[in-house]
DNA sequence: CCATTATAGTTACAAATGAAACTAATTGCG
DNA sequence: CGCAATTAGTTTCATTTGTAACTATAATGG
């Protein structure tokens, strides 16, 4: 072992809560993405664009980004892939036609409804090895740290 | 609100794991580069090569690699840049000389000493908001969540 | 030993990404 | 109304990134 002090103090990148967890994020993703990229070779973003139109019909490209997280542009250049593929529809909406009105096609109901199920499938293997008060304490604990984060971002911008 | 169902069971991206702890962590991640790129201009391939060698001297690029879960051609390009900005030292191993010994230059530790306090103290701010059994269920969770991933990850290889 | 194979690190090329500029439609306000 | 400012979405271009090939050195084993 080549660790030179066990100082508690000391900046120790494994114990390093922010690279906890962009480890435990990226490989949580990448074992989702092999699920989902398997059979249907989708990316990131054109899952997370399923998994929102799936759910909120009729959205548009803005609102798909907003509750995606995902960049304008990206989800531009999804959509347009997914379009070719004939995943989704596209209409433009009556009362502003600027606005996308984005919808799963009959092909993309059918990828998810074979996806989702094995999403959630990954998320209760995931949360299998906990018990239901560590489950709580989990989803209290990323609440009360994005609020940590609400409150950085604001004294950063505000 | 043009939620459709509260289904507890159907894919909702929110509140999915995955996304959560993804969101969770590039929230964490950006809030932690504005602190150490905003004076020194680091990407974040830098500052953990720099937290790295901060703590293990002497590092070959592989053992950066693998201590900083980086990818061997970001290190080497970041390394490149790092030795042009004087911030690294680099030699070779007088047993082998294909590895290289890195270690932080003067000017490395400097940067060093500036930021790795730095980030300790953004880590103890985020875990401000937990309390102290919090902080320990959320180290436990993670480790848990990781072994589940391991499991996960040989079963798809093994 | 010599020939194969493996390892450390770099380079080259293609693909993905991001920032800014752009188009088209809508809103706001004098 | 009519003109500036805003918004939705796309495109362009430069940068970043990832994969594969490559160089140089070391280990293996016949």
């Amino acid at each position: 072992m080549d660790e030179l002090v066990a100082d508690r103090d000391a900046l120790h990148l494994e114990r390093f809560l922010p690279f906890r967890l962009t480890q435990l994020a990226n490989r949580t993703s990448d074992a989702l993405f092999g699920i989902y990229s398997r059979i249907h070779e989708l990316t990131v973003t054109e899952w997370r664009i399923l998994a929102i139109l799936g759910r909120f019909p009729d959205s548009s490209a803005r609102r798909v980004a907003e509750r995606g997280a995902l960049d304008k542009v990206a989800v531009s250049r999804a959509v347009a892939r997914m379009l070719e593929r004939g995943i989704l529809t596209r209409d433009m909406a009556e009362d502003d036609r600027r606005r996308s009105v984005l919808n799963l096609s009959d092909t993309g109901w059918e990828i998810y409804a074979e996806i989702a199920p094995a999403a959630l499938a990954f998320e209760a293997e995931l949360l299998g090895g906990l018990d239901p008060s560590e489950r709580k304490a989990l989803v209290s604990i990323i609440e009360k740290l994005s609020a940590r984060l609400d409150r950085f971002d604001s004294r950063r911008s505000g």
